[in-house]
RNA sequence: CGCGGGAUGGAGCAGUCUGGUAGCUCGUCGGGCUCAUAACCCGAAGGUCGUAGGUUCAAAUCCUUCUCCCGCAACCA
């Protein structure tokens, strides 16, 4: 039986229409996903919407729809882009879902029954103005940081969760799971700046507004949105507190759940404790991922930096903007998005060493042998370190996607086209046919890149799906195999231009 | 002294854990080839590895000082 994989993206908050740095997380996620799938996993691949809070109510109010109409419009934009990306999610979920809702309000008081959840006061710097809570870091020269008026201590009736009843728990966990947390450096964050000084209590209820799941047993109060929110997690794969599915038992814990690099707390402090709480394990790994930035910062509509996945994707095809946030954002820092940088990508790497390698492969195969090409045998020492490289692709890939790093795991792919390109040029198949008894000698040269592409072809698989079925195509095999094969027989198709350069002045 | 991460040829990065010829991609310059999308292949120039000191036969790598950049510092998602 295969071994299952459970891989998770955080759901997208509906305030608006995503833009390309929103859109990386599910391209990561589904690289990873199709990658697991192709070594053999049974894998759940989950996203969708997140769509409750006061941000949404007042967004709806200002577009002059209802919350639902407002987030039913958003999660479909979201959903909609996804699939532009070509992203193979096995369920979408939204935080509206009837379901999820009745299970959130039996998580709620499962909690509370258990003594996890009480009744309390919620103090706080209170700016009535603007109805708005404040930390302390938050203000700015102590005054309220969206208009600048005072603030005042306020109290509130509210629930709260024991987070410092599951702390030294939950430290333990992090020190005995190294790799809980990734990268290393977020971790450090989590137990300096909130582990070492001690949990404080979390407030999960609100009062202030009405766009949410109530507390069914006082409702007048709304679910915290992150408690809302991290359920998502097991309530849509069975979970339930008077008895969970046999899709629960099969898929919980999560391998990976892959997130920002701004919701880490929320995942690594406030979730776990939550999971404690129902008596459930913990997920395996945490990725808080960097972020596709642009040259001056963060994207933002006030910084009118903003750029859309699918406007890229209908200038330069989905392959091109997934290759792009796939391989150019690094493991633990930032990336950053230039139109100049994409193009670059574009005509050096998927034109001129890909789109180029795949084309006179197969130019040839067609001009010397018709495009019947098989193997025959007749190998030269050049051709080891070729062979040699090919062979151990699968392993080289597997050891950077372990350690999710997935430009690198590009790279091994590209140095192996890389190399066929120089093969071509040690073995001059055109000086070889012009020799009719170096016949055979060139078939095998032909033969030997042949079956580099298409072992390559199969590794971009997870990474540039549509491209990876063209060369398939165009070589006119479905043979999937992740390693060399001795003896197979080609008969090829006319070679097709598999990306069009672009041109960088226009 | 709040905590953490970073500073490497023109650009972007790897190497730092486990000291020992400073590597990759792009760009520049020169050459080769003609199967191919003016693509491909080879070669060259270019770096006191942020600063100052220390340990060592030997430091990008270990220790300390300082400078600059970035992230985090809880109830907004």
């Amino acid at each position: 039986m295969k071994e299952k994989y459970y891989i998770s993206t955080a759901i997208a908050y509906t305030s608006g229409k995503p833009h390309i740095g929103n859109t990386y997380e599910i391209v990561l996620a589904d690289a990873i996903a199709r990658y697991k799938r192709l070594k053999g996993f049974d894998v759940y691949f989950q996203t969708g919407t997140d769509e409750h809070g006061e941000k949404i109510e007042l967004k709806a109010k200002e577009a002059g729809l209802t919350p639902k109409e407002f987030v039913d419009n958003v999660s479909g934009v979201i959903k909609n882009i996804w699939d532009i990306m070509n992203t193979s999610y096995d369920r979408f979920v939204r935080t509206t879902d009837v379901q999820h809702e009745k299970v959130v309000q039996k998580i709620f008081k499962k909690m509370y029954d258990k003594g996890d959840i009480y009744l309390g006061e919620y103090q706080g710097l209170y700016c009535t103005p603007c109805e708005s809570f404040w930390t302390e870091s938050q203000l700015v020269d102590g005054k309220c940081p969206d208009c600048g008026r005072e603030v005042e201590l306020k109290k509130e009736e509210a629930y709260f969760f024991r987070l410092s009843k599951y702390q030294d728990k939950l430290m333990e966990y992090i020190e005995s799971h190294p790799h809980f947390i990734e990268p290393e450096s977020r971790k450090n964050e989590m137990i300096n700046n909130f582990l070492k000084p001690g949990l404080q209590d979390l407030c999960v209820s609100r009062t202030s507004f009405d766009w949410g799941i109530p507390v069914d047993f006082d409702s007048k109060h709304i679910v915290y949105v992150w408690l809302d929110a991290l359920t998502n997690y097991i309530t849509n794969i069975g979970y339930d507190p008077d008895g969970s599915s046999e899709e629960f038992h099969k898929l919980w814990p999560a391998d990976l759940h892959l997130i920002g690099k701004d919701i880490i707390r929320f995942h690594t402090l406030y979730w776990p404790c939550f999971l404690m709480s129902l008596d459930l394990p913990l997920p395996k790994q945490v990725f808080g991922h960097p972020w596709l930035i642009m040259s001056d910062g963060k994207m933002s509509k006030s910084k009118g930096n903003v750029i859309y996945a699918d406007d890229l994707v209908n200038e330069f095809g989905v392959d091109a903007v997934r290759y792009y946030m796939l391989h150019e954002i690094p493991f633990s820092s930032d990336g950053v998005f230039t139109r100049d940088l994409l193009i670059e990508r574009i005509n050096g790497d998927l034109v001129n060493i890909l789109g180029n390698l795949v084309n006179r492969t197969i130019s040839m195969g067609q001009k010397y042998f018709e495009g019947h090409i098989e193997n025959k045998k007749v190998t030269e020492d050049v051709d080891q370190e070729l062979l040699a490289m090919v062979s151990r692709l699968e392993e080289k890939v597997e050891e950077k996607m372990n350690r999710l790093e997935i430009g690198a795991a590009i790279d091994e792919i590209f140095e192996v086209l890389r190399r066929s390109n120089k093969y071509i040029d040690e073995t001059t198949p055109w000086v070889l046919a012009k020799e009719e008894e170096k016949k055979n000698r060139l078939e095998t040269v032909l033969y030997n890149l042949l079956e580099s592409i298409r072992v390559c072809a199969v590794f971009l698989f997870p990474f540039l799906p549509e491209t990876s079925k063209c060369i398939l195509i165009q070589l006119h095999t479905d043979n999937e195999s992740m390693a060399f094969q001795e003896s197979t027989t080609y008969d090829l198709n006319q070679p097709e231009i598999l990306f069009q350069r672009i041109d960088a002045t226009k």
